[in-house]
DNA sequence: TGTACATCAGTGAACGCGCGTTCACTGATGTAC
DNA sequence: TGTACATCAGTGAACGCGCGTTCACTGATGTAC
């Protein structure tokens, strides 16, 4: 585990790096942030964020770190919640961004799938960690789910509009919420597989689940 | 991460095991796969099945386990193809044992999500390790998709008794799957969250992509 | 303008840890005669 | 039935590794006078 068959590649030790002035030490932090984040998205694992891959990556010693975070699982929880910030941002602005109910349902949809495809890593890590999620209330349950409410949100205006004829908004956005992220994390773990295009799958997601009236449920 | 805040409970070391007889050598094989695999299911960590846990827990030294496995990689490999092939016997199983097209697609979805539910830490590791999976031919690739197979098979048997009116049931199974897969790793995740229960989360996934004749698609 | 000094940003060496793996071995079990 | 011996199933000690973390430190930067 720490040693054999694990050959990962060393993406070198990045050279001297400028000592910050005088009062701008906190900048370190931003750079401990976003090395880590870069290894983790490289590497595609978060073993590889060790204290001393971070430091070699960031130009500084690993003991530095300690003057920024008290120790290693607060640079992981930093990370995570610096994605899902991202995650939750770009999804609301897709949704921002968009005209009509449904147009915002399928861009807020749309958006989701396109953060997993190109930051892989990233999206993976955020539903990896079970152990950093809160209670119902905290901040880090809350910010866990609140592009699912937007979503629910979504629906709920297509259900206003008319446009939806789901009975149960919320049940409706979780299956949506379910079928785009298996898609995002199946596509990881089988490449080769011929996967049905985004295009193709949101038509599948979005109008099938709960979405366009279809007679009869069972 | 080898020290530190690791709280993972401790299971204990198993205590004395006898010494197999002569020429019964090869039952300590299976004694360490299923001691892994315990390991790996109290744990839900893949990390944590390191040769010495699974040692202790066998009840033997770590050097044992060279004269059946070549190194760890190898008991990992172990462990995930002997989860694949419990998950889709079950499957298997499930759709064998139900009537009618229908019940057989329904059945197949339905064992799935309570493997995933029964045996959360398994069901996890089978689409965590994105590096042990080969390219399509290879055992390693087909063992993956299965199950899949075969709920594509049980979406054509219900297009041909006039039951289903997909024009891709291949996309619509990989729908179905995608939905199943965030369904059920979602859960895990996001315990806390109040999840529709599987016979509503079947119906909505079941009859709603690409199931039921609904209409127009975009 | 010059200088003593406090402070700040960061370093280098060292610690103990659990790990995967190697190696020389031990002692019970079965077999040949 | 007895005994020498090969074989088999396993052991215990040791290795070098990268890790998280601690500790005493250094030297550049800014400030008080």
């Amino acid at each position: 585990m720490t040693q054999g068959g694990s050959t990962v590649a060393d993406p070198g030790p990045t050279l001297a790096r400028e000592r910050n002035r005088r009062g701008e030490g906190g900048k370190l932090a931003a750079d401990i942030l976003a090395g880590a984040t870069e290894l983790l998205e490289q590497t595609g694992s978060e073993e590889s964020v060790t204290l001393r891959a971070v430091a070699r990556k960031v130009g500084i010693s690993a003991p530095s770190i300690y003057a920024h975070f008290p120790d290693r699982a607060a640079i992981v929880e930093a990370i995570v919640d610096s994605a899902f910030r991202d995650f939750n941002d770009a999804i609301a602005t897709a949704i921002a961004g968009a005209g009509g109910p449904l147009g915002r349902l399928r861009a807020g949809c749309a958006a989701y799938l396109r953060f997993a495809a190109d930051r892989p890593n990233r999206y993976q890590l955020l539903f990896e960690r079970r152990d950093l999620v809160g209670e119902p209330g905290e901040a880090s349950y809350a910010i866990r789910i609140e592009s699912f409410n937007a979503l629910v949100e979504s629906l709920q205006e297509c259900v206003d509009a008319g446009i939806s004829g789901s009975d149960d908004p919320v049940r409706d956005a979780t299956a949506i919420w379910a079928a785009l992220h298996g898609y995002a994390t199946l596509q990881l773990m089988l490449p080769d597989f011929s996967w049905p295009n985004a295009e193709a799958m949101l038509d599948r997601i979005v109008n099938g689940l709960g979405w366009i009236d279809h007679g009869a449920d069972a």
